[in-house]
RNA sequence: GGUCCCAUCGUCUAGUGGCCUAGGAUACUGGCCUCUCACGCCAGAGACACGGGUUCAAAUCCCGUUGGGACCA
């Protein structure tokens, strides 16, 4: 049997990393299998569908590598199909309309409730055999007696008792169906074979088995992932800061990064902690996903970033950063500028955000000086000693670092410094901060003419 | 409130009855390296929620308690 996954996020808000984990599961498990994996958009609540998030949803899983074999899907285009299953449930007497109101519905919940018992349709237009009539909504005939049980993949064996369940609404009294109802409706009809999904789902499982067995379709088989928690242990929400996928783009993130840190939410593989996307495939088994729920924890996010922007190739970074330098409004430079640039940074920078900040001095036509830095550095004392350096520069044909390094040993030595002191008079001078990658790299990576300038001009400003 | 799920260092996790004096990663602390900061390397501190069973042996199996979470209302 081939596999068929999917991934079924409704547009109503932007991708959040919970689903893009639920995203990613269905996938490498679809890769894994040589299966399919289907992208299904949820949008029956019209009023709160948005086609902005449905093309940032498309966006986010394009960013993360998650292609898609199938699709997307809307489902208010197959408004037809539900139709055509509910008329079918009416005809076999699995579904009934049912004419109470909402008013009646209600007070009867509230007495349910005084004498301490869940609130259920009580089944008032079970076998009325009522007809269609405007406004009224359409009800699933449940199975009441005995029991059902999911054969969770990840939880093992959950049984629920069918006294739990009620005749439940598969549709509106405004004619649309409901979400447990489509959800079943689509995954039978798509073929999915494994539903994986987030295990706040795990008590809607009863009820859609009854109806796939109504419909006379065979259930998938389940998987419940444990949800993805927020550092105060509650489900993670837009209220715990960046949630959306794409904001962790626009933070600076790689997709590897990303992706690598969410396979590792919940899932593991013995003590390896760095997968590529290929390996994660190799790898991919629902039996190594944990039960228990995973707090999003950013630092370890951001560990992982580091690492990947260490092994990422500094052509392939300066792509990356080009855009993150652009809305610094650096002036434009060269690639290979770029690239020289990066390389001085990249074991430095744990987002690419970071990095463009953390690069200023190299494209500012002037460093921003930190004033309590120049104070303390950039002393008289010190001034003779920065004039040699400058003038030794001005020698060389070309800044070498080799030659830097003894030079400034040479003048360190001369003029009796402290070889910090004298390192950091020239870090400011040429960065306008305390910290800063290497000296001499700095100092190639500028060039002769800019490096000259820089001393100069603080030469200028530094009184005998 | 009802139903369901879950429970190992702060966090992510390894662990499927003896290999556990509980391993790795991250974060933290200290050291080395060193022109600053990082990187890297070395070291340290840090957990089986609790109580009962089962067993020669339990982090691991069973029951209960507690705690957390989700869903429904």
């Amino acid at each position: 049997m081939k596999v068929i996954t999917r991934f079924p996020p409704s547009p109503t808000g932007h991708l959040h990393v919970g689903g893009a984990r639920t995203a990613l599961f269905n996938w490498l498990f679809a890769r894994h299998y040589h299966g399919k994996f289907i992208l299904r958009i949820e949008d029956t609540d019209r009023l709160r569908s948005k086609q902005e998030y449905v093309e940032g949803i498309i966006e986010g899983l394009k960013w993360l590598g998650l292609h898609w074999d199938e699709g997307p899907y809307y489902q208010s285009q197959r408004m037809e199909i539900y139709k055509r299953h509910i008329e079918r449930l009416l005809a076999e007497g699995k579904a009934y309309y049912c004419y109470c109101t909402p008013e009646e519905l209600e007070k009867k919940r509230k007495e349910a409730m005084a004498k301490g018992q869940k609130p259920r349709y009580d089944g008032t237009c079970r076998n009325r055999n009522l007809p269609p009539k405007p406004g009224a909504v359409i009800r699933f005939k449940s199975n009441l007696v005995g029991e059902t049980a999911v054969n969770d993949l990840i939880h093992g064996p959950i049984i629920f008792n069918n006294s739990e369940l009620d005749d439940w609404i598969i549709q509106r009294s405004d004619g649309t169906p409901t979400y447990n109802f489509v959800v079943v409706v689509d995954d039978a009809t798509m073929g999915i074979t494994h539903v994986i999904r987030g295990d706040d789902h795990i008590n809607n499982t009863p009820k859609q088995i009854q109806l796939y067995e109504a419909l006379g379709y065979a259930p998938p088989a389940f998987a419940h992932v444990p949800m993805i928690l927020g550092p105060d242990k509650t489900k993670l929400s837009k209220r715990h800061g960046a949630a959306s996928v794409l904001e962790y783009r626009e933070m600076g993130f790689l997709p590897e990064a990303l992706i690598n840190f969410l396979a590792r939410l919940g899932w593991s593989y013995g003590d390896q902690e760095i997968f590529s996307l290929q390996e994660l495939i190799e790898k991919f088994d629902i039996s190594r996903i944990g039960k228990s729920a995973a707090v999003f924890n950013q630092e370890k996010l951001l560990w992982l970033n580091a690492h990947y922007i260490k092994q990422t190739p500094n052509e392939k970074l300066a792509e990356l950063l080009k855009p993150f330098l652009e809305r610094k409004g650096y002036p434009s430079t060269s690639t290979d500028y770029i690239i020289k640039v990066i390389q001085t940074l990249k074991t430095r920078a744990k987002t690419l955000l970071e990095m463009a900040e953390m690069a200023d001095f190299y494209f500012l036509e002037e460093p921003i000086y930190d004033s309590k830095a120049v104070q303390k550095f950039l002393v008289p004392q010190i001034k003779p000693a920065l004039k040699e350096m400058l003038h030794t520069i001005k020698g060389m044909s070309a800044l070498d670092e080799a030659q830097l390094e003894q030079a400034f040993k040479r003048i360190v030595e001369k003029y009796a410094l402290k070889p910090r002191n004298f390192a950091q008079a020239i870090r400011v001078t040429l960065t306008g901060r305390t910290v800063s990658p290497g000296l001499f790299e700095v100092m190639t990576v500028l060039g002769k003419e800019k490096v000259t300038k820089r001393f100069e001009r603080i030469l200028e400003k530094i009184k005998e």
